[in-house]
DNA sequence: CGATATAGAAGCGAGTCGAAACTATTGCAA
DNA sequence: TTGCAATAGTTTCGACTCGCTTCTATATCG
């Protein structure tokens, strides 16, 4: 009522996160790295065993499996990771961080120094509301959620560990957050085994 | 205490954000643009005729002149914007919408669906905590607020219209929710001059 | 068997990116 | 007034992204 051009919340949001990300990612440019192999090096760090491979990365970041074989390779050239062959299907490929890769993964970037000025109940907050965008930006691209194993339907305490029923595979403490590209949440509609 | 490989909240607010901007970015493959034309795009859609420099999308995106020349030539070359030479000062251009890049910018992306899906509770929560965010990465990037022209300490509310104590110059009532690059949030400290 | 699907990679062309060099102005100061 | 540093924009460079198409190997299913 009051003018029509007014600023919806919807765009406000919409641009918080743009520039969020625009700025997130001039600073992506650090050590010898640029975005692209800075998004894949993360992911590597955060993906469990069963979802590094180039396809994985590719479904993760909305991306092609071509562009993501380059950015690998690029990576790997550069020293921070390696390709594994895996074993029965010899189709596949799998890239794990490098010592030096596993350090450069984990150095602080401007975003972490950022929401670190937060508090610890703004943080949660947050996390709970970005979760539901993301989680609508998912179903609108039918992209998969890539989840921590520990919130995944497929997933069974075990001991001190864990097992997951899809795979059918042991998983030690530290792989219950982990991402996967399997994870099928367990609070959303699982209707089973359509992963 | 429960188990030290656990996620932080920051963490799991920083890989929302970074995985919503990854999303969103391959959704701005639409049309005949990339990302960052689009960017570029939405920048001339909201900012004011003060703003719509080079130099000033440059510093809003956290890139440089250089880059960004570029991606407007391109922009250009396709139609979607158009040079336009300013009064005193020869060494500035400005770009401005054509028509058909009017209309591309206003086209609804995957962000503002997945976003339309919330609450205007959620939305309006979500948006006064990325608040903070940007407003910590800003502040820690030593970079320009770029916010609305009506926040700023330099608006002045007159007849129905507005007045810049900035630039001394008359604004229109669609004026005050353009974004400028002279803008200095009424609420932080506004220690006056130092823009 | 063979058809078809799948995983990864290579090549293409447009374009981004930071960085540095370059041009044209402007403003300031000796 | 002349000189020179600062500024705005552009150009060029090399590395790289990106979607796309094609290619090669393997898998899978009928």
């Amino acid at each position: 009522m009051e003018n029509r051009h007014a600023v919806t919340d919807r765009d406000v949001v919409k641009h918080l996160i743009k520039r969020l990300a625009r700025i997130d990612a001039s600073d992506g440019w650090r050590a010898d790295l640029n975005p692209a192999q800075r998004a894949a090096l993360d992911y590597l760090s955060r993906a469990n065993r069963f979802s590094r491979q180039p396809s994985h990365l590719a479904s993760y970041l909305g991306s092609t499996r071509g562009t993501v074989s380059q950015t690998l390779k690029s990576l790997a050239a550069k020293g921070y990771v390696e390709a594994v062959t895996p074993g029965s299907d010899k189709r596949t490929i799998a890239y794990q961080l490098t010592e030096s890769g596993r350090k450069l993964a984990t150095t602080s970037d401007l975003l972490s120094e950022s929401l670190d000025q937060l508090s610890a109940g703004s943080l949660r907050d947050i996390a709970t509301q970005l979760r539901h965008v993301l989680g609508a930006a998912i179903h609108t691209n039918r992209q998969k959620p890539f989840g921590l194993c520990k919130d995944c339907t497929y997933f069974q305490p075990k001991n001190g560990n864990g097992h997951c029923r899809l795979l059918n595979e042991e998983l030690g403490v530290f792989e219950r957050d982990q991402i996967c590209h399997e994870q099928l949440p367990r609070s959303a509609g699982a209707s089973a085994t359509s992963a």
